[in-house]
DNA sequence: ATCTGATTGTGATATATGACACATTTTTTA
DNA sequence: TAAAAAATGTGTCATATATCACAATCAGAT
């Protein structure tokens, strides 16, 4: 009867090599209630991670792998609002800000995540306050990270935000000077804020 | 020797009508050592209150007001984020998220606001969960709100921008129909991200 | 009250960029 | 391996909007 759960590869919070900045200042007690409240699992690429709209029942942590966060705008115009690198979470604003979730979550290629229930998680944030710390420390650089790039981009040109993407790609998401993200020219104007063509256009002109 | 105290109007945080819903959660000692390390002061319009790019010292908190978040970018081009109101912190997200200030603060008339030692803030972030809690729940709605009228101004034209904008005054700042903000043309060009001349025309159209 | 400077409105113009159409290349499927 | 589908590149064109120039209006100071 205990097939299901020895089919699926228990993690273990405690000795978990990937834990976040914020799971890091838990205690044991605390470690254990989040390892009993949370399950790993494997997602191919492509497949839709978390949907906006609907209601936050878990927080998802990704601990290996690359993620598109994106809205669908008007016309079914999509915005990709950041690449999501390991270690990172997916929807904790929109865990505290609302009832919903706000954005859309795709696997860019195989990854290993771990779902949260979100009780346990706003329970361990009122009771410990070194780890709400981390929390917003957290939530606060993803903001200025990401509106700083967004208010980058209403402002300059073709050029200039491909620049910025590339460099933004490079240095914060890949840390390498000689990248492969598995982005298409599609998704990669989506993340611009340019049209598909344009952006052919100017990867052809920089080269 | 305590004239300077006394010639300024010494507020009491414990008594205090426009607590922000964080403050409210915290007990008499937290709301006694908050009082003790916080000030309240007196800002005339347009004055600006707090500059991007300085080292973090204090935490300002709007009692009464209405202040302009703004960041110069290119050229010296403005681009208001948002305006705040009454019972609002300015430069969370920079206090958490970096160590200097990023955006900067003008006050649209004139204002009451507090000034907080921001390493009491933290103190009592890490020793009182649901503090903590509350100011996550802030910086989230925050991030949420700005960066949908962000996206929103990225993927609409000039009359859907400046539609999006004054529904904005009008719902989430004044919350009424009919009402007056102490902006500029200039100004409100610069919230909606266009140019001072087109805001004129648009507004000559919809009238 | 009058002058001065700031703010705002309006017309003409240049241009960057989206959109369309279609060619070419790459990937997937059978 | 062939065929189909998807992704990508390129040329042309329409248009929305920034920019400039200047007129008109408003506000503050003397």
């Amino acid at each position: 009867m205990y097939s299901i759960y020895e089919s699926t590869e228990k993690s273990n919070c405690s000795v978990c090599k990937d834990k976040s900045c914020a799971v890091s200042v838990l205690n044991e007690k605390q470690l254990g209630l989040l390892n009993n409240n949370s399950r790993e699992i494997e997602i191919k690429k492509g497949e839709i991670i978390l949907r906006s709209g609907i209601l936050n029942s878990h927080i998802i942590y990704l601990k290996k792998g690359y993620v598109k966060e994106f809205i669908v705008g008007l016309n079914k115009k999509i915005k990709i609002l950041q690449i999501i690198k390991q270690r990172s979470y997916m929807g904790l604003h929109s865990l505290f800000g609302d009832k919903i979730n706000h954005y859309s979550y795709t696997a860019l290629e195989d990854l290993k995540i771990c779902y949260i229930d979100i009780n346990v998680f706003k329970k361990l944030v009122k009771e410990n306050g070194d780890f709400a710390y981390e929390l917003l420390v957290y939530v606060c650089k993803d903001s200025l990270n990401n509106f700083y790039r967004l208010i980058n981009q209403s402002q300059k040109n073709t050029n200039g935000r491909f620049a910025d993407v590339i460099l933004y790609l490079s240095e914060n998401i890949c840390n390498s000077q000689h990248f492969e993200l598995p982005l298409t020219r599609q998704e990669l104007s989506e993340l611009i804020g340019i049209s598909r063509e344009n952006t052919a256009r100017v990867i052809s002109k920089f080269k």
